[in-house]
RNA sequence: GGGCGAUUAGCUCAGUGGUAGAGCAGCUCGUUUACACCGAGAAGGUCGGGGGUUCGAAUCCCUCAUCGCCCACCA
């Protein structure tokens, strides 16, 4: 063939292969196939934003895992879909929002709602193509969107469920709150931040107390001492009168074995309403629950002169009123950690506000065991697998001490809560559908937090499609970032055997965050962001995929500078010249037959039987890097390097030139299969050129060593 | 305050008991019809420090140091 090009014209071919692949059918399973099943859920990704690295790596794992196992006959499912990603969504909405002027508390709710959906199907129609130009050989017609109506009635059946079982409750305790959203977040959802503050020593009576937030003294209900602290024995049980901004209150002393003596002053001004450890005290304690900063962060109207201030802003009075009554002993530098909003940084307010709550920790009527329990259980029994074992480590500590899980959400983008209140005060919960008295009722406004309905993935998607849930779950592998392995992975397990009975996969592979060349995090800030997509343009999406995957074992973070996706694109060149040569040196006849004949066939054939074993081994294993290296050395330097020159006289010579040309083929043949699920549009470019008329590389078989 | 991980060639990282590896960068040479997005050759590491186990340790154990991550209600 004298039209082989040098090199690969990845931009233009690798579109028009995906479409190729698509046409085929391919990317289904053959459902009449009695192969063993193996499948992977797509985690759907947020529908509100383009493609990034993250993404382009996680394609990487799944679309090599997913390939392999199609090639080696497995009946094989990649299940892809959108989620809405509620709060995540909800937050982009709002900053779009912002910009032009508006404000989601001033849209009607079902306007708003209309808004958003339209916004994250456009994004999902976006993030898809992208999806389809890295190579991912996803199943896209069992595409689901988590809004739709069946997906949406498991979430509805599953809490159903959940409540009649006595783990799902709604209770008056501290959530955080975010001022700026307005709305709830689970424990998962803040983070903290090291700041300073100053700390004010307080005269309270005969006593002094230490506090960062003289704003919310008008909620004190106590002051609280250790009830070994032998400074306040005498003054516990009384009750002390303080003077306070406003004016001077009584508060009792009372005694708890919570309070540090060695902080401060060992005396502590107890604020319930305020204070999540303070709300623990005062439950102990019995004591009453006065709300003194409202939902948007100001006084509340028991506040005196303070009432209607924001924050910080009723800091600063207060203090300057208490200094004024010579009641500031001292003020000091205070550095602590904080709790912000993990998306706007702002300050989490604690709050006492009705919230539904799933217990994790409470046995279920049904079952006789927790949820953390039953997802806890199958790690132990090994029915679910961490890859690697340390991530199980770290399952099992957050697990210890996990605390009820939040599920209601203060948005209006997400899954409404099935929940209708009387104005007796009798509460009723259906399985999504309207009550038959709704007109008397009132439903609760509260949507779920998105990851209720995302940790029902599995068996939402599969369970609404013909056999899939039988068939598919539980799903072979999940392989998220380690940054949701309490997110998603921890609470996936308790939904999906609390529902199904089984774990919803036998194996899960934490992975990192993709990194630059230099090891540091991308970020847009810092610019060394790498758009896959340009990047797909200008070295080709395999170029991508394998400079990801090279050299990073599972667990770690991947780097990926320009000069390694180069030199991964280097590589693909190489097998397309390995490839040009051979096709230029046989007869068109030639087939893929392995003979071998001089000392050069007999090394390289047992070569390639090595590498066949060992890639194999590894992708089994999930050892994707062992794979990709072993395949690299062998291609470049066994087979380019080596064996391909020793060829060059093989082809001169009359009693060789036969069994060599067939040893080429068998060798690009093998090389072509192994590398596909790593390369795949490169492979697949090469295979329509050496192997004409042969079925698509895609549903080829995958290698076995013969012994010939 | 707990728990975990990392420390290997200039840079980024593989390698978990048996003679030190890759990618990128760099050096010397080479435009021979597969490939200069290349080839040949050379160079480069007492595998963070110290101690121990072993016939043998980058790999197992102890300890120290530095960096990083996760979890945690001390006002």
């Amino acid at each position: 063939m004298q039209d082989f090009p040098k090199r690969f014209d990845s931009a233009t071919a690798e579109p028009l292969i995906y479409d190729k692949w698509v046409a085929s059918g391919g990317f289904s399973p053959s459902m009449e196939s009695q192969a063993e099943a193996r499948s992977i859920l797509m985690p759907p990704p947020n529908a509100n934003g383009a493609l990034h690295l993250g993404h382009a790596y996680e394609i990487a794992i799944q679309d090599t895992l997913i390939r392999y196992w199609r090639m080696r006959g497995y009946k094989t499912l990649w299940q892809p879909g959108a989620d809405h990603a509620g709060f995540e969504t909800q937050y982009v909405f709002d900053r779009k929002l912002e910009k032009e002027g508006r404000n989601r508390f001033s849209i009607p709710r079902a306007e708003l709602y209309q808004e958003i959906y339209d916004f994250s199907i456009a994004n999902q129609a976006v993030i898809r193509q992208q999806f389809e130009r890295m190579g991912a050989s996803a199943d896209w017609s069992r595409f689901r969107f988590m809004l739709e109506p069946d997906l949406v009635k498991t979430v509805y059946k599953t809490f159903k469920q959940l409540y009649d079982d006595g783990l799902i409750y709604r209770a008056k305790r501290p959530v955080h709150w975010c001022i700026k959203d307005q709305t709830t977040l689970s424990d998962l959802e803040v983070t903290d931040q090291e700041q300073t503050d100053k700390l004010y020593y307080l005269t309270y009576g005969p006593v002094t107390v230490a506090t960062v937030r003289p704003e919310t003294q008008f909620g004190d209900v106590a002051i609280a001492v250790h009830p070994e602290d032998e400074r306040y024995k005498d003054l516990v049980g009384t009750t002390v009168d303080v003077k306070m901004a406003h004016q001077t209150v009584s508060l009792p002393v009372i005694a708890d074995d919570y309070v540090n003596r060695e902080f401060g002053t060992g005396a502590l001004k107890i604020t319930p309403a305020h204070d999540p450890n303070d709300f623990e005290i005062a439950q102990r304690h019995n004591l009453d629950l006065p709300i003194v900063i409202d939902q948007y962060g100001k006084l509340t109207d028991q506040c005196g002169q303070f009432s209607g201030m924001k924050i910080a802003d009723a800091r600063a009075a207060v203090v300057a009123e208490l200094e004024s009554l010579g009641v500031v002993e001292k003020i000091e530098a205070y550095p602590h950690t904080v709790k912000v909003c993990y998306k706007c940084n702002r300050l989490i307010e604690p709050r006492i506000i009705d919230q539904w709550w799933l217990s994790l920790t409470k046995p279920s009527q049904s079952k006789q065991k927790s949820l953390r329990d039953l997802a806890v259980g199958a790690v132990a029994s090994g029915e679910t697998r961490f890859i690697t074992e340390r991530y199980e480590n770290q399952f099992h500590s957050w697990m210890e001490s996990v605390r009820d899980w939040p599920l209601s959400r203060q948005i209006v983008w997400g899954i409404q809560l099935p929940v209708w209140y009387a104005k007796d005060g009798s509460v009723v919960v259906t399985e999504g559908e309207e009550p038959a008295n709704a007109s008397e009722l009132t439903r609760d406004s509260d949507v779920f937090d998105t990851w209720f309905s995302s940790c029902q993935w599995p068996f939402s998607t599969l369970g609404n499609h013909n056999d899939d849930l039988e068939t598919f779950y539980p799903t072979t592998a999940m392989t998220p970032g380690y940054e949701l392995i309490f997110f998603w992975v921890a609470r996936m397990m308790m939904l999906g055997i609390y529902t199904q009975g089984k774990s919803p996969y036998k194996v899960v592979m934490l992975h990192g965050i993709v990194r630059d060349g230099k090891g540091q995090k991308m970020s847009k800030s810092k610019g060394n962001t790498v758009d896959p997509l340009a990047t797909a343009d200008q070295y080709g999406a395999d170029a991508i995929r394998l400079a990801l995957l090279y050299g990073t074992a599972p667990g770690t973070d991947p780097t990926a500078s320009e000069e390694k996706i180069r030199g991964m694109r280097n590589f693909g060149t190489k097998v397309w010249n390995i490839a040009r040569y051979i096709t230029m040196s046989k007869s068109a006849d030639a087939k893929s037959e392995f003979i071998p004949v001089t000392d050069a066939d007999h090394t390289v054939i047992k070569q390639l039987h090595s590498t066949i074993a060992t890639v194999t081994q590894a992708l089994d294993d999930y050892q994707l890097h062992i794979a990709l290296e072993s395949l690299y050395q062998f291609i470049w330097r066994d087979v380019a390097d080596v064996y391909l020159e020793k060829t060059k006289d093989q082809l001169q010579n009359e009693t060789t030139k036969l069994t060599t040309e067939g040893n080429l083929v068998y060798v690009l043949d093998t090389i072509l299969r192994l590398l596909h699920p790593f390369a795949p549009f490169v492979t697949e470019a090469l295979w329509s050129e050496v192997m004409p008329g042969q079925p698509l590389l895609l549903v080829s078989q995958w290698p076995e060593v013969t012994n010939g």
